[in-house]
DNA sequence: AGGCGCATGGCAATCGATTGCGCAAACCCC
DNA sequence: GGGGTTTGCGCAATCGATTGCCATGCGCCT
């Protein structure tokens, strides 16, 4: 018959702070402040708590912690693209830019949660929806309805966007340069004589947008006619893109370039026209946007312009802390280069 | 001179219950029923505090409301396969993963933690972690220490997996049948000839191990010689891939088929080969794992083995759901088919 | 020996919402 | 009009950690 025993290995398993501070002979109080690491207790009571909080297994109870302190040490992340669905969450420039984002926090010690709708869609759903539960905000893109964004960001102090320098806005940004951006396509694309050019992608969204505007001032400005340049309107799926440009070059090769507003459209399109037996870029140059990392490993390799997601997610984290902090953000207009491969008749 | 004005248009805002129960002339519990639609507060308090809540603007503090409730309708995620670092959740079929989990989870209202951390990695760092901050955990991947994963589960009911069927596991999983993924890619290379196989992965990954296995299973029973097998272990970023696949055969053609443990490798690889001058499928044939959307996309189009994120994802909600409800989790092991495109002489 | 100061640690209020229990008003019936 | 039910609400404890302020004990100085 096994006898009781209270030797010291037996892992007591504590659940709460008094529990901890029963075993330790001390207060809760002073348990809190150890774990803090406050000088307000010795070294050695510190050691004693931390040891007991090791062999408990104890985790501190964060929803009680930032209830009391009223910081949670978490973001909140919120793809502001879609206005359908979320499914665009897969794309790859997005989940590498919440990769940055997540790892720029973790650093830092935050933790990331993802948000299932926008905070500004008024949801009329009768409940009230719970919230303070993330000390702050990302944005990703700013969307086709910048204004309601900009009213949203306008009370708090605790947003910042991945998105464009535009008039209006009432929050912090970070990204790249659309307008340059698409400036530099539109050289490139001049450049090796090409003129009739279709561009794929909405730009009803800001910042796609900017990139077409971009395009197109550059193009006209150089003498190209306008009407020589078709937009195609569309959401951000491959399926979209390898149709609309299938169907449009199914009659024939009359375009000569096409810039998409992503590398995903770009790379569905590039699909759609080798389907079809046009060739990249003899006949049909392409570039893309975002620069994702599969756009160096298809065939042909993907001309596009470059957006540092690392670079980004630091920034908007960086810039998020400092708000939080009580200081203030420095918009963060990242390099935007425009990055040659073969797809536009690169090396 | 503006005179002070009581008109019911002002609009109050109202930041904690208190203050509604207030402006309601009710008692604060009352508001709290009223939220949660109780039968106990009669229909027309109930709408007079739904009323106030909309036009102050309020939202419920999920802290304070978890803490007493014990439940924060938060479920984390974490994902398991990276041991270095964490830059592998950019990799498109995590995404798709989390995106597709972070829908099922969203039908439900539940909102998505992403983890910073393997939770049994027990962090030396002296702090106490913080945690009960999610209801329940999704873990992506068994990792290459199985053993690690299942005694952290082994003690709690609130965790499911992504990943394969294997012993002594202490957790429900959701997964393809990875074993048969590896077969059916050996047959398929089998029924075009193919014998000297390399294969591109860790395979101390446990899944990958049983793509691995059953992959080397069927080439050794039909016949195949395993010493013509190569197998060549690595990371699961492209540059690995690249970089093995580059340096293999740069001395020239000698193996005729390459299998990747995931799409992004596979990509990769037919990005060496066709930067070498080996031609896909006539030289080498080349297959993947996951069905990326990309994979379609890349020219040639990708075989590889679909893994459903989307039925995947939902299984994973569905179970860890269950399991918090008291119930009891059901494995799904999802159906495991080969999507034959170009990359091994498909349509 | 008395007094002062510092180093440690405990008390109790607090963060904001939830909920078991009990009370009061209203309504019913006889 | 009185007793018994409902119906609708309020009281107060509770979830677990944090923190301002006070209390205790000890060493040290004069």
């Amino acid at each position: 018959m096994p006898q009781p025993d209270d030797s010291e290995d037996k892992p007591v398993r504590a659940r709460t702070m008094a529990e901890i501070a029963a075993l330790a002979g001390v207060a809760e109080s002073t348990v809190s402040r150890a774990l803090a690491g406050s000088e307000r207790v010795s070294e050695e009571t510190r050691e004693r708590i931390r040891k007991l909080v090791q062999e408990s297994g104890y985790r501190i109870n964060s929803r009680a912690r930032s209830l009391r302190t009223r910081r949670s040490r978490t973001i909140e992340v919120v793809i502001g693209i879609s206005e359908t669905n979320r499914q665009h969450f897969s794309d790859p420039f997005f989940s590498q830019i919440v990769a940055a984002i997540a790892d720029a926090l973790a650093e830092n010690d935050y933790d990331l949660l993802l948000s299932r709708a926008r905070p500004w869609d008024d949801v009329e759903g009768a409940d009230a929806i719970a919230s303070n539960r993330a000390d702050g905000v990302i944005i990703i893109g700013q969307g086709r309805e910048p204004e309601k964004l900009a009213e949203y960001a306008a009370s708090r102090r605790n947003v910042v966007v991945w998105g464009a320098d535009i008039p209006d806005r009432s929050y912090p940004v970070v990204g790249s340069d659309n307008l340059l951006g698409g400036r530099l396509v539109a050289r490139r694309l001049l450049a090796q004589g090409r003129r009739r050019l279709v561009f794929l992608g909405d730009i009803r969204h800001v910042e796609i947008g900017l990139r077409h505007r971009g395009c197109m001032e550059e193009m006209t400005s150089a003498g190209a006619a306008p009407d020589q340049t078709l937009t195609l309107s569309m959401p951000f799926d491959s399926e979209s893109a390898y149709g609309a440009t299938r169907e449009l070059f199914r009659g024939g090769i009359w375009h000569d370039a096409v810039f998409a507003a992503s590398d995903v459209l770009a790379v569905a399109a590039m699909q759609a026209l080798s389907d079809l037996g046009v060739r990249v870029p003899e006949d049909v140059s392409v570039i893309g946007y975002d620069d994702i990392a599969l756009a160096a490993y298809v065939s042909p390799a993907l001309t596009t312009i470059r957006q540092d997601t690392v670079a980004g997610g630091r920034a908007l984290v960086e810039n998020l802390l400092t708000l939080l902090d009580g200081g203030e953000a420095r918009d963060a207009i990242l390099p935007t280069e425009l990055i040659v491969r073969r797809s536009c008749g690169g090396s």
